[in-house]
RNA sequence: GGGCGGAUAGCUCAGCCGGGAGAGCGUCGGCCUUACAAGCCGAAGGUCACAGGUUCGAUCCCUGUUCCGCCUACCA
């Protein structure tokens, strides 16, 4: 393309859109499963089908764009699979609201039209957050995207669900469980929010039978009593130890329960009495099984009261504590009301009060699938970054619980088991069989109910590869290479992940882990609609283009700390990409052709010294990424990008650009020029693809997208070249010091000012006559003048630099009291430091102990200290001498 | 109840292996200098939460305390 001038400032909507039509349309996010290529793979975490985008989904597809981008920069053969999860609870919960605002609901439709109103619902709204994270720049393998639900995928959960089954880790029982009354339907322990609520302790007596005393028992939620079948004590409680009654009487239901002992009983807790609903509260209902009591189920799956409720039956639950208590209380059986803050179980999708509850459910024995999944993070096989969340996964599977997965709604993968009407025979099979295996009678009746979404997502990262069947993709791309995600799904989905893939592919499904923070707001609060503190990322985008967006995300992305998301640091950003768009506009008006790089000894400091800036910031960044620290290859960038191209080396060549030295010199910047572009526009590039790509395509010498360049290799451009560094650091000093004063005195900068320059050693002496112009240039001087250290021009303004000492003669102008300050301020710095240098030395055990290194170090820091205080009190003595005589 | 993380400049945060405290924003002063005022130049600002300990040396390692945040758990 030509290298037709950029405009003033950087416009990033029409050339976001711009680009990601022509990545796409170029097959560049496609990946190559029978190349030869070293393969590279990351599975989307894949979002709700009713998900719109988020902070949480821009931060974390951000991060796997970034490392994606990277690694196709370096080669590697890179898939980044793509796909939405059909997320069963919350997109029924979806749809049904719909029904209900158009004035029906799922069970006017039946299951079948329902499931087909889902599926509709799907192909209309459930691709927004597809369009969303494209607007995001995110280069997954659009043309494989999956679906949780797609045949496919479908075909897996079948195949798993029957070979768990038959392996005997997939099992069906009545078993209390966390049941949701509002999507009525169960919920795996993990759906479970617990939230401390404010609640009372109510203390009942349950009378003994021949009337007399009783037992109190002490609980928080009365209207479960009438469920209770026993009350229940410690067999060391002295005081029940010679209790003569054998039961009691069950209040307002007047049935006789027994008393029974169990250890469990906290004898230290209320009255030491426990009352006993095996149908509502798991530790009674093992209790219940200890000792063979019956279940009394008093609330039904609606949250009402049930039929074994007696005259409170079809009360809401709630609605019958209130009137439990106001009964006991009128019967007198309610001793005590005590104030007392517990943890409520709450419905993940809903927030609804959980009820535990009796219920018959399919279940995944976890236990050894866990203990793969507990091996492979030991052993290092799978990586968790940071560190620290090892211990938290570890400790979840270490304790894990048999995992519900059958929930009783309809949108969802319904459990491959079929009823035998004839034999009562369950026969779980991969398609519906014609007849019973066992009686062969034809009336089969499939299970209601639907696994729990995240039964899918636990296959993703090889179901989505196509799994049972041996394809390509899996060949090459499985295990992944790292699964990108938010702690807040640990559990949910990694864990499983872990579990399901060591199981079916005897493989880990991803080498690493890197978990990343949480996006909060300004305040550090958790974004949420009800806190009304959300920031739509769309809308960021829309105002500060996805660079921006993505840059701000990728700078605060530092490991083990939230990120808090204001606008204001997307806007710092914002003008960061326009620097670069600027400074990219200044080269390009100069910058005609690529040029090869002359031999790096005919080159001059500056760009000696910008290519060894390059190569420190090529190798930082990719240390960086290589070890998901995002925030500090951001920040290199940011630093060498703005501080060391635009402030110093752009400035430094200008007067060869403009043809102020010769064409020489001119032509060997040109063509640093243009390889710091070139290199750095790749370095940039994960980060911020779109500004990067428009920019690549103005530049002479390039070719196609900037997506098929190569990361910059190691020292290709310039070895490490500490001398520049280092001599090009003697200059910075000497121009510093110089502009120090400008600014302090209170020079007006279009006054140019003469220097008189003392080097202190032979070495910088050459270094600043060859240099001199770009001095002058940046010092904005009119004249060097370099001369022994026994001249003191008077009347000036001193500073001290490591390579020189400078004198800025200020004539009439000069402001001996400002002058003064200036360099009592200067030393007083210099006093600190020399007295902190100085103990050091004096201190024998450092002498002894101390690296010698160190040592040596901090001695050559003593002298150099030394020295610029001497200089800088002479210079200051000086001063004092002028003012008085002035 | 158990566990984890945080406390560093006015604000938001970096600071890997212990050896002279950094950035961005904000503030103050000066500049429309021919890429950029979304900019340039200069400056101010910190007992690194507190108390001990280890060490020649601690923002960093150890112990304890305080204050925040989070995760987890079947004490009714």
């Amino acid at each position: 393309m030509s290298s037709d001038t950029l405009e003033k400032g950087y416009e990033p909507r029409e050339v976001e859109r711009r680009w990601y039509e022509f990545w796409e349309a170029n097959g560049l996010f496609a990946a190559r499963e029978h190349d030869s290529g070293r393969g590279y793979a990351i599975v989307i975490p894949p979002p709700n089908v009713t998900g719109v985008l988020h902070m949480g989904h821009a931060l974390n597809n951000t991060l796997q764009d970034i490392l994606c981008r990277y690694r196709r920069l370096r080669g590697d053969d890179v898939l980044w699979m793509p796909g939405t999860d059909h997320a069963g609870i919350a997109t029924q919960n979806v749809v049904e609201r719909k029904l209900a605002q158009e004035g029906t609901d799922r069970h006017a439709l039946g299951r079948e039209r329902f499931v087909a109103e889902v599926w509709a619902w799907r192909a209309k709204f459930g691709g927004a957050i597809i369009h969303q994270l494209k607007r995001l720049g995110a280069s997954c393998d659009w043309a494989r995207e999956r679906f949780t639900m797609d045949e496919g995928l479908s075909r897996a959960v079948r195949k798993v669900f029957v070979d768990l089954h038959q392996q005997g880790l997939i099992y069906r029982g009545l078993y209390i469980i966390n049941w949701c009354p509002r999507c009525r339907t169960a919920l795996a322990d993990l759906e479970v929010e617990h939230e401390e609520i404010d609640g009372n302790l109510y203390h009942i007596r349950y009378p003994f039978p021949q009337g007399g005393g009783g037992i109190t028992v002490a609980t928080t939620r009365p209207e479960t009593m009438l469920g209770d079948t026993a009350v229940a004590v410690n067999p060391e409680d002295e005081r029940y130890r010679g209790l003569a009654a054998a039961s009691v009487i069950l209040p307002l239901m007047n049935r006789e329960i027994p008393i029974i002992r169990d250890g469990y009983v906290d004898m230290s807790f209320g009255t030491g009495g426990l009352k006993v609903t095996p149908a509502h509260d798991p530790n009674d209902f093992e209790i219940a099984r200890r000792h063979d009591l019956p279940s009394l189920k008093v609330i039904d799956d609606d949250g009402r009261m049930s039929a074994a409720a007696g005259r409170f039956a079809g009360l809401d639950r709630f609605e019958c504590r209130k009137r439990v208590v106001r009964e006991l209380t009128a019967a007198g059986l309610l001793e005590r009301t005590v104030p007392h803050r517990h943890g409520v179980g709450h419905c993940y999708r809903c927030k609804e009060a959980v009820e535990p509850n009796l219920s018959r459910q399919w279940f995944v024995r976890t236990k050894p699938l866990a203990e793969k999944a507990i091996a492979a993070v030991k052993e290092g096989r799978t990586r968790i970054i940071p560190e620290t969340w090892a211990a938290t996964y570890f400790d979840w599977l270490e304790n894990i619980r048999d995992w519900c997965i059958s929930r009783q709604i309809w949108w969802g993968h319904q459990i491959p088991a079929w009823t035998c009407a004839g034999c009562g025979e369950v026969a779980v099979a991969m398609e519906a069989p014609g007849v019973c295996p066992q009686c062969g009678d034809r009336r089969l009746t499939q299970e209601e109910d639907v696994l729990d979404t995240w039964f899918s997502s636990a296959l993703w990262p090889f179901s989505t590869m196509g799994w049972p069947e041996a394809t390509a993709l899996l060949k090459k791309f499985y295990p992944t290479a790292v699964l990108v995600t938010g702690f807040d799904i640990l559990f949910f989905w990694v864990a499983r992940m872990m579990m399901m893939g060591l199981h079916f592919m005897q493989a880990v499904p991803f080498r690493d882990v890197y978990v990343h923070a949480l996006v909060r707001d300004e305040e550090g609060q958790k974004m949420s609609k009800s806190k009304g503190n959300v920031i739509d990322p769309l809308e960021i985008i829309d105002r500060h283009g996805t660079d921006a967006f993505r840059f701000t995300l990728a700078a605060f992305a530092a490991q083990g700390r939230d990120v808090k998301m204001s606008e204001k640091r997307v806007e710092g950003y914002r003008h960061f990409v326009n620097k670069i768009w600027n400074a990219a506009r200044f080269a390009l008006m100069h910058v005609d052709r690529r040029r090869d790089l002359p031999p790096l000894a005919e080159l001059d400091l500056a760009d000696r010294w910008i290519l060894a800036r390059l190569n420190r910031a090529t190798a930082e960044t990719a240390r960086a990424l290589d070890a998901y620290r995002f925030n500090d290859a951001a920040a290199t960038l940011y630093a060498f990008v703005w501080h060391e191209v635009c402030d110093w080396y752009l400035e430094a060549v200008k007067p060869a650009l403009h043809g102020k030295r010769d064409d020489a010199a001119k032509e060997r910047s040109l063509a640093v020029l243009w390889r710091v572009l070139h290199d750095t526009l790749i370095l940039l590039h994960p980060f911020i693809p779109f500004v990067t790509e428009e920019i690549w395509h103005k530049l002479p010498g390039t070719e196609g997208s900037i997506m098929r360049a190569a990361f910059p290799a190691e020292g290709a451009a310039a070895p490490h070249d500490p001398a520049a560094e280092e001599e090009m650091g003697v200059l910075i000093e000497v121009i510093s010091g110089i502009r120090n004063i400008r600014g302090e005195m209170g020079i007006p900068p279009g006054m140019a000012l003469e220097a008189v320059v003392h080097p202190m050693t032979p070495g910088a002496r050459g270094l600043i006559e060859t240099h001199r112009d770009l001095i002058a240039n940046l010092a904005r001087l009119r004249e060097i003048r370099i001369t022994d250290a026994g001249e003191r021009p008077k009347a000036s303004a001193t500073c001290v630099t490591p390579g020189a000492t400078v004198f800025v003669p200020l004539g009439a102008i000069i402001d001996f009291a400002r002058e003064r300050e200036r360099l009592e301020k200067e030393l007083g710095k210099i006093d600190k430091e020399l007295a902190a240098v100085t103990k050091k030395l004096q201190n024998q055990d450092f002498l002894a102990k101390a690296a010698a290194a160190v040592v040596a170090k901090v001695r050559e820091q003593h002298q150099g200290l030394l020295e610029k205080h001497g200089k800088l009190s002479a210079n200051l003595d000086r001063i004092k001498e002028y003012d008085s005589a002035s």
